[in-house]
DNA sequence: CAGCAACCGGACGATGCTGTCCGGTTATAC
DNA sequence: GTATAACCGGACAGCATCGTCCGGTTGCTG
């Protein structure tokens, strides 16, 4: 049934659904990454190749939308082995992270929401004791704090301007290796 | 807040200039201190009681309101004697800042923001010098990285849900803590 | 007192986004 | 082969904001 082909593909009919989906996801994903969590719903069908109607169809609310993709870019983040490596990889992804962020703040009860922060404090949990474990992060610190630290490095390097990006980052990054190491 | 409306006062005439322009400033604090920098034009000249064509004849652009905005708001970050003081500061007045360092992004080049930023430089310089002879401070933190947590400290609170607020005050103010302290 | 220049305030056209609605197309069932 | 149901895409009306423009008022000057 679900069966993928490639070649002449037209694009109606119930087997478009999921492609129509996947477009429309990583359209948002750029858009998102590009202009953060502002970006008109018009300009994202217009990228996906969709109509609004598509796009409304199966992301009724902006939050849906965000939600689906960070949902994607989350399975990235689950590949670090230490807080280090999770902050790299939520650099990497900074508008977006931030531009979900914002999501976040205005629809804390939005089921698709909660899944995706449970997630990322599970990973942070765990991360976070294997670093300890090993010395290189302070005991005192809380799960809470790296959520903190996550947020702020995201909403940091997002707002940034270009030319002044790498340094933020490299500051920031030193700023927070004080703040976690042991005493 | 309600300004002065006793007596026959004319609200025209050259002498009206001033007075609309400082009622400008008062309501955009208030507007961007609620809704951030998106706020609309509109809702500043009709909280202001101006017409927005007086609006636009004064600032020009949001981001010359912003500026005098914060010229003002910065006369009371002088006051303060330590970082500490200045963070206190900083996060009373925190969606202010947000919204400035929002315009500030958009519009480095413009006169009136390079103005408050030397004016911020400075007096984080001052305060930083301070605070390290006195061995609060760790020597090796460079007046940028003050800058930045100041930058994050405000960004951070102001983008916090109001229930969680306090909670994200509290653990930042004591990670920033730990960054900064001598080793 | 009369003319002038500055300034005020709101109306107004232009622009862009939102969310819905409907004609048309395509796979599937019979 | 034909009927049916699902789905697509773009048009469209409603709405808010932007930035300008102009009639009207006020204080100043000769």
């Amino acid at each position: 049934m679900a069966d993928e082909r490639e070649g002449p593909r037209p694009n109606r009919g119930p087997a478009a659904a999921a492609d129509n989906r996947r477009a429309l996801i990583a359209a948002a994903r750029e858009e998102f990454a590009a202009g953060g969590l502002e970006v008109a719903f018009s300009a994202i069908a217009r990228r996906a190749g969709v109509g609004q109607g598509s796009l409304y169809r199966h992301f009724p609310t902006k939050i849906e939308l965000a939600a689906a993709v960070f949902e994607d870019n989350i399975d990235e983040l689950e590949r670090a082995g230490s807080l280090d490596a999770l902050f790299d990889a939520i650099v990497a992804q900074a508008r977006m992270s931030a531009a979900f962020l914002d999501a976040v703040v205005s629809a804390r009860d939005v089921p698709a929401v909660q899944h995706i922060g449970e997630r990322m404090a599970v990973l942070v949990g765990a991360l976070l004791a294997a670093d300890q474990a090993a010395g290189r992060v302070d005991g005192a610190i809380a799960r809470e704090d790296v959520l903190l630290v996550v947020t702020m490095l995201a909403r940091t390097v997002a707002a940034a301007a270009p030319e002044e990006q790498a340094d933020v980052l490299t500051r920031s990054r030193a700023l927070f290796a004080r703040a976690l190491s042991p005493r």
